[in-house]
DNA sequence: ACAGTTGGGTCCGTTACGTCA
DNA sequence: TGTGACGTAACGGACCCAACT
């Protein structure tokens, strides 16, 4: 079990899902993710990651996405049948970034790109409606399905960071012959589907916790009978040792703290609602035989 | 300093399309 | 050939946050 969970690199998270995103706090997380594994790399898609290194990439980002541009290129070149050809103007858009928040930004904003009305001077917003389902002047959306090359592409880039700044959000759709949008799309379906599974492993893993609580369970009430068919058995009960830790709490059937040895402890004697000193249990662990 | 506005980002639920058995 | 299931691209809306006024 943990074995899955450390192989797929997951943090498991156990949460209200409305509640988790409005306050990542109140989410109860159990980080099952080997030290190994880089908050770059994880699939924590359960907390907002905020936009990994935003208006400045560092210096291996750039390297990555060199590395990426070389790495690509090649086999770029039987793309595709969605395939945009880069158009003069996204090239000078993207010399000109400077910021998150300035122009490309606002290009690559889902509102801008869909909405705005095709552009002579904006070559992104051009092309940026359709390839050719809006030539026609059809408004229905043309699924287009995205070639293995493209997929694995982006698929690098995800595992690399499940989010993308405009920046990278342009230059992987202009490595790829895609819209910003359709980048963008893509990076927020990965991460859909990456919850999914995650929840399902999770899921899993609650299923596993809840046997094993309901065995310690049943182990636990089974070693509770044997203890009361004792001491109803006279001579046994002579016999018994007293208690040196652990006392049984005959109305609540609770293991209870020793008796109160101070003064004060004797006159408030047994208090049902005061906190009972459990023994230890560990949920998480099989149940272990005795 | 603080409240309101704005723009951009993400997530979520849903729809619609492409593929395959 | 028709069809239902499934995967996934695309959409709209809600919400959050930072920058700006």
């Amino acid at each position: 079990m943990m074995v899955e969970n450390q192989d797929l690199g997951l943090s498991l998270s156990l949460n209200f899902p409305a509640a988790a995103e409005r306050n990542p706090a109140a989410s109860l997380q159990l980080n099952l993710m080997p030290a190994l594994v880089s908050s770059s790399s994880s699939f924590n898609v359960l907390h907002r990651t905020p936009n990994w290194s935003d208006s400045c990439p560092s210096s291996s980002d750039r390297n990555n996405a060199d590395a990426f541009r070389v790495e690509t290129r090649s086999f770029l070149k039987g793309i595709d049948v969605n395939r945009i050809p880069p158009t003069a103007a996204e090239a000078e858009e993207e010399a000109g970034v400077s910021s998150p928040n300035s122009t490309i930004s606002s290009i690559s904003g889902k509102r801008s790109e869909r909405d705005l009305p095709v552009n002579e001077h904006d070559g992104e917003r051009t092309s940026s409606r359709g390839l050719s389902d809006d030539e026609d002047g059809e408004n229905c959306r043309k699924k287009l399905r995205l070639s293995k090359d493209q997929s694995a592409v982006l698929e690098e880039s995800f595992k690399e960071h499940n989010t993308l700044n405009p920046k990278q959000k342009l230059a992987l759709a202009k490595r790829l012959g895609l819209r910003p949008r359709q980048v963008e799309v893509w990076f927020q379906n990965r991460r859909a589907r990456t919850k999914l599974k995650q929840t399902e492993v999770d899921c899993e893993f609650l299923k596993r916790c809840c046997e094993n609580l309901t065995e310690e369970n049943r182990r636990l009430q089974k070693e509770l009978q044997e203890l009361r068919a004792l001491k109803l058995s006279p001579q046994f009960y002579m016999q018994m040792a007293p208690p040196t830790t652990l006392t049984m709490c005959p109305s609540c059937e609770r293991v209870a703290a020793p008796p109160p040895s101070s003064a004060m402890d004797k006159a408030a004697g047994h208090q049902h609602n005061r906190p009972h000193r459990m023994l230890p249990f560990n949920p998480w662990s099989t149940p272990t035989a005795h």
